[in-house]
RNA sequence: GUAGCCAUAGCUCAGCUGGUUAGAGCAUCAGAUUGUGGUUCUGAGGGUCGUGGGUUCGAACCCCAUUGGUUACCCCA
């Protein structure tokens, strides 16, 4: 026998039935609040048009979309269009003549497609949510792969900050409810980056400001310095950054602090009030953990407004488990303009992660079946049938061992797959109609009546 | 795209500065135990040491290439 090398590609993941159970505690948790906060789920095709998506997510972004090559290229009326397209993919452009489809990227964009293709149906504010997976064609490691699973919720059509609001509270939650304590929701504000900006140089610069000052805390104070330097900005800009990004206390300081430095610009005033809400909106029950950090910027650059990110509790190095925030215009994108919207999202994959090393699962996450029927022969595997249908239909999850085997080896099945009650009709049972009953957990055992059976609260 | 580390039984790994026939634990199967598991004991099967080449009297071990995995940077959930 040759042993066929198989395998599936780098990045992804098979999940078996433990995982699946897993995986779907935190799907369900996370869609149950979705709906009690009135969101509508939708599902959109695991692929877009590549146009759709490119130019969407920066530079980088468009360069780990996983592009999906074009069918019928070795029809020789086509050969020549496709050896010119080719060429010109190796020049590093795209060309419809060798791909135009691509994997989905995120939920948001092909959400605000969707959107930009309904409005005329759509009654707004729309409030929907969305849980499938997305492909990014990024090196795997630690915390990253190439399909991974986001669950989003976001609401267009609306500017009020209520939204935002709301979405915090969502992130709250779902956090609560999975068990994750010490996680931190971080939340700035495009605008106060773009006010920075302008003190800087210009708005156009937000960009560069944005990716280097978010590395603060890895890189430190000089390099991030140095890195401005050369991205052109002048002593006296670097001083702006440098006071800005020594603002620290809490949150009420912070927003004093920042005040002094870009109140005066527009955008900041706007930013600044916007952040302020929600820190004073946060309603006391949830005691959340909102943090504003001004250094936070998030690459995609479609927000405009408020941005969140949900970090994972900081001894578990896996850094984001969320994100979100407030783009005016997405639709605009797709000739649609003037419909804002605000969304959040999960990261199902690193919360699990997170999950699995702080061992936050409930125990129950693995009862699968719950009942067991020992199989002792035909006569008496037959009565144990018909009593396990009959269980089935009082929503009893159960089984019938497949051949009749020694008990030692039922046994084991029955532990080794968690099933926590054993019944055993043997040729006794079988002549009084009776049933023996066994605890696996406990190990104690009865005999009662088939009635009783299917009264038996499992 | 750049860099580091790893690859030995189904799984987790050991294997001394290169030296006969490559080991352990777990798992699997069989028996002790024909209607009562989880413990224990006994035994068995299972490896061209990722792949290809080179150095050497001799390679799991050294060198080169290649494939796969993993971690970090970039970027991100």
């Amino acid at each position: 026998m040759a042993k066929v090398k198989v395998g599936i590609p780098q990045g992804t993941r098979d999940f078996g039935p433990d995982v699946v159970r897993k995986r779907n505690y935190i799907f369900n948790t996370i869609r149950n609040v979705f709906e009690l906060y009135g969101f509508q789920p939708l599902e959109t095709p695991a692929m877009e048009n590549l146009d759709t998506l490119l130019g969407k997510y920066g530079d980088e972004g468009d360069k780990l979309i996983f592009k999906i090559l074009n069918n019928g290229l070795n029809d020789p009326s086509n050969i020549d269009k496709a050896k010119a397209a080719f060429e010109n993919v190796l020049k590093g452009k795209n060309d419809r003549d060798l791909t135009e489809r691509a994997l989905k990227y995120d939920l948001t964009i092909p959400f605000a497609r969707y959107v930009a293709m309904n409005h005329n149906q759509l009654s707004f504010p729309f409030k929907r949510y969305q849980i499938q997976p997305v492909w990014r064609a990024d090196r795997p490691q630690k915390g990253r792969y190439r399909e991974f699973y986001q669950c989003d919720a976001d609401v267009v059509g609306s500017n009020s900050l209520l939204n935002e609001l709301e979405l915090a509270l969502i992130y709250h939650q779902v956090f609560n409810q999975l068990g994750i304590k010490h996680y931190e929701l971080r939340i700035n504000h495009r605008k106060i980056l773009t006010a920075l900006a302008e003190l800087c140089g210009g708005a156009e610069r937000m960009n560069d400001i944005a990716v280097s000052i978010d590395k603060l805390d890895k890189i430190g104070l000089e390099k991030v310095k140095d890195e401005l330097k050369t991205k052109g900005l002048n002593e006296k800009q670097l001083g702006v950054i440098e006071k800005y990004l020594g603002i620290g206390g809490n949150n009420a300081e912070k927003i004093n602090a920042v005040n002094d430095l870009i109140g005066a610009n527009e955008s900041g005033k706007k930013g600044i009030g916007e952040i302020k809400y929600l820190i004073n909106a946060e309603p006391g029950p949830l005691n959340s953990p909102l943090i504003i950090d001004f250094t936070l910027a998030r690459g995609l650059n479609y927000y405009t407004g408020t941005i969140f990110e949900a970090k994972a509790p900081p001894e578990i190095k896996i850094g984001s488990i969320g994100g979100g925030g407030r783009y005016d215009d997405l639709t605009g994108l797709f000739g649609v303009p003037n419909i804002p919207g605000v969304g959040i999202s999960f990261g199902v994959d690193r919360i699990y992660d997170v999950m699995e090393e702080l061992n936050l699962f409930p125990a129950e996450v693995h009862v699968g079946i719950q009942v067991l029927f020992f199989n002792l022969g035909e006569n008496e595997s037959k009565a144990a049938f018909s009593l396990m249908q009959q269980l089935r239909g009082k929503n009893t999850r159960c089984e019938l061992y497949h051949e009749n085997v020694k008990f030692d080896k039922q046994f084991k099945y029955a532990e080794k797959k968690n099933i926590p009650y054993a019944i055993i009709i043997g040729s006794k049972e079988l002549e009084e109609k009776s049933c023996t009953i066994k605890n696996l957990l406990q190990g104690s055992q009865q005999t009662i009546s088939h009635q009783e059976l299917l009264n038996y609260d499992f």
